[in-house]
DNA sequence: TGGGGCTATCGTACATCTACGATAACCGAT
DNA sequence: ATCGGTTATCGTAGATGTACGATAGCCCCA
């Protein structure tokens, strides 16, 4: 992408990067799928999703190079699994962010005043 | 997109939809300029931002399409303001979603074992 | 009625994403 | 050494995202 992140905040542009690594349903689901079976090898993941083994491993890649996912080439079944220091620092930065967000908004929480 | 939503289950779509939203560092700045703000009329962010004003209109759309944003056409200069059930709703998600996943994870917290 | 400032939209250019088939690489077992 | 199953990568096609200039619409104020 050509976004200009680097005219941002260094932690705005990490934590973008990571939330667009879960904006996409079937990167939910694998990791769904990683975190019900554990350790996973990709073929079970790419039996749980209605898509093509290649989608799959590209979605794969995609969580491994926004460090969500871990792979180990294990031969001929490569292993994946879950980054947990990774996804407990995601949850930390968005609780982070939103937090702050939710309590600037008009305290009478229910009718939403705009201007 | 052509991205297959409709072979996900609905609320995987709609998370991913709203992680999608945060997806960009300029969106996120948005965000929290408006917190930050209360009510805010564009001309302010695009002051915020190193974008261009047509860019900015466009994720502030794109904020608005997410539901995530509330925008009223308030003669020359619009108002935009945050949705507060939206943003809390998407927190909600997001901890019903990392929430199990993170409970899945290996109780040994450090060494994160694979396979 | 005419500026003048503020926004939204259009059109464009380029980059990235999504998805898939085909193919290559790789290891274990025969 | 070869076969078979598994995974990664390549190449491609089409859709979407990002960014901007230019332009049109709009309201307030003079």
């Amino acid at each position: 992408m050509q976004a200009k992140t680097d005219l941002f905040p260094p932690d705005l542009a990490r934590l973008a990067e990571a939330a667009r690594a879960l904006g996409h349903p079937a990167r939910l689901a694998i990791l769904q799928t990683l975190a019900e079976r554990g350790t996973c090898v990709c073929g079970e993941v790419v039996n749980e999703l209605p898509l093509a083994q290649a989608t799959v491993s590209q979605h794969l890649k995609a969580l491994k190079a926004a460090g969500l996912v871990r792979g180990e080439v294990d031969g001929p079944r490569s292993c994946y699994c879950l980054d947990g220091a990774a996804l407990r620092e995601l949850a930390d930065g968005l609780a982070a962010f939103l937090g702050p967000v939710l309590d600037a908004l008009p305290p009478e929480a229910d009718g939403d005043d705009c201007c």
